[in-house]
DNA sequence: AGCCAGGTTGCGG
DNA sequence: CCGCAACATGGC
């Protein structure tokens, strides 16, 4: 374990982590604890250095929080009006993270008609009962491997509700090499799109996080009831718009960063009020 | 009690 | 292509 001291610039790490895209951080006193790579790592921004704790090197955390991404240009595309505008501001620094794809798939099929709260319960039971524990009381998230060998009762009992099916389905399909995800890492959108509605429990919106949250395709633009909500409130006014079609419009009005522009419509819809 | 939640599927128009 | 109900779980 060592301490590096990472220099930052339009980064906030609490936007970053708070802005719902990610599972498994948890925030005590100024540090954020979570788990990257299967190791635990520790985090905390002092201005414009992060000081991380942890086993990975600072080249790898420096892609996990997307240090790599001009902020500066992303902002000015996707900055198209007033609304978009005040929305940067107030968020700004708020980065996507580079999430490992198996976990980002498995954490949106959990998230299918479910509330935040209730995603983080069962992936934190999946770890515990599948993952390896890599500290006392910690867990790993658990491998394709483990999940697909895991009996429909013992995924029931992480409270998967009607999810369990599409979860063995999914990591069948991952086990076997059915479905390649680092494979669509290499691959356009549309492609990369195509490949993952191939799997059962897997539709437009989980496709679209797992190829923002975990593999490079920043144009995916996941539409959920918050992003409907806000999209038909401040754009979209004359209602009765497909999700498909809001996607559509999003890619053509934020152009190749929407789902930057997704990620801060999201957080601001969700915390608007306080 | 009833509605809703970071939706998807399978069905009938 | 569209709209619709069902799906397990839990909080309000």
């Amino acid at each position: 374990m060592r301490t590096h001291r990472i220099p930052v610039q339009v980064f906030s790490l609490d936007h970053t982590l708070r802005c719902g895209q990610v599972f498994r951080w948890q925030k005590r006193g100024d540090k954020w604890i979570g788990i990257v790579k299967n190791s635990i790592i520790s985090v905390e921004q002092e201005g414009d250095s992060l000081i991380a704790k942890s086993y990975l090197t600072p080249e790898d955390i420096a892609s996990y929080f997307r240090l790599d991404d001009d902020m500066e240009k992303v902002y000015r595309q996707i900055g198209k009006d007033k609304l978009m505008k005040e929305v940067i501001a107030r968020y700004r620094g708020l980065r996507l993270v580079r999430q490992d794809p198996w976990e980002c798939l498995i954490s949106y099929v959990c998230s299918i008609n479910n509330r935040i709260p209730q995603i983080v319960r069962m992936i934190q039971n999946l770890s515990a009962r599948f993952g390896e524990e890599i500290c006392d009381g910690v867990y790993g998230f658990p491998g394709p491997e483990k999940l697909a060998d895991a009996s429909h009762d013992e995924l029931k009992k992480c409270k998967l509700g009607f999810r369990v099916d599409w979860i063995l389905d999914v990591a069948k399909k991952v086990c076997e090499g059915e479905l390649q995800l680092e494979k669509l890492r290499n691959m356009d959108y549309q492609s990369a799109k195509r490949e993952l509605l191939k799997v059962n429990g897997v539709g437009d919106k989980v496709a679209d996080c797992v190829l923002l949250y975990s593999l490079d395709k920043l144009e995916a633009f996941p539409v959920d009831v918050h992003i409907r909500r806000v999209v038909q409130r401040e754009y979209l006014k004359n209602g009765g718009i497909s999700d498909k079609r809001i996607g559509e419009w999003a890619r053509q009005y934020f152009g190749e960063y929407a789902g930057y522009a997704q990620q801060y419509l999201f957080h601001y819809e969700r915390t608007k009020e306080m």
